[in-house]
DNA sequence: GTAAAACCTGACGTGGATGTGAGAGACAAG
DNA sequence: CTTGTCTCTCACATCCACGTCAGGTTTTAC
């Protein structure tokens, strides 16, 4: 498939698969023409890319990591690599819980008083 | 307190202070002499303000949502976003579990076979 | 063969949360 | 009073994942 359709498939723009493609994260054959050509397993690759930013990692970091997802590379380093990033994941999901917490915590306060609900304890967002 | 006390109680920088002002999300006394004086429960908000923008709002919707949190405003207007931003977070819990957990099957691979484990089922990070 | 659609490589623009430096004023300590 | 530290207000710089426009080439459809 060429760029247009993997951008289609998977909801990513062609500009960003070309970004993606100039750090290093995505690779692709040329025809006699220069155009790039994809696999099918390029897709599964975006996604999981995707996936990867919207975990706050960067394309360096993905870079760094993509070699172990792919199981080429499996050093020590690498494996330390992975867990610090799966610590700074699960990190990041504990202060989101906490974000949605305080939220909730609004979120009640506003709606199950009568109409108006003028005020609200001020400890609810400091616990 | 001053913005420099402030600054390194809460771990984040004077200019970054200086920007939530800017912002409208903090505000502070001024001194005769313009310099800005901070009370105790800064500290606080400041946290708040931070845990926010770690859950990837932006400072526009911060700033919306300030005044709920406040309990000073509560229209269907003001509820209905802080609903949409509790979702919008819940959203991207669910998403960076499924980082993690893709992180988990490429960490167990490496991890529990002989040395070396130069493969692995290509389908650990295909679900 | 021809026109439309898709693609190519540069290269500059963007937005948001800061970093950074300049030059000047404020304030506590001696 | 003086010195050193802190603070003030501009205002320009930075990073990063793209958006966007320009000018040209390739592929597809008829």
């Amino acid at each position: 498939m060429r760029i247009g359709a993997l951008a289609t498939t998977t909801g990513v723009s062609v500009r960003a698969l070309r970004y993606y493609e100039e750090q290093g994260l995505l690779t692709a054959a040329r025809s006699s023409g220069g155009q790039r050509h994809y696999g099918d397993s390029a897709v599964e690759r975006v996604h999981l890319i995707q996936t990867l930013y919207a975990s706050g990692l960067s394309s360096r970091t993905i870079l760094d990591l993509l070699p172990c997802v792919d199981a080429k590379v499996n050093t020590p380093e690498s494996r330390a690599l992975l867990r610090a990033e799966r610590a700074r994941i699960d990190e990041q999901i504990n202060q989101l819980r906490d974000a949605r917490d305080r939220l909730d915590a609004v979120i009640a306060a506003s709606e199950s008083p009568a109409s108006g609900c003028a005020h609200v304890e001020s400890t609810a967002l400091v616990p």
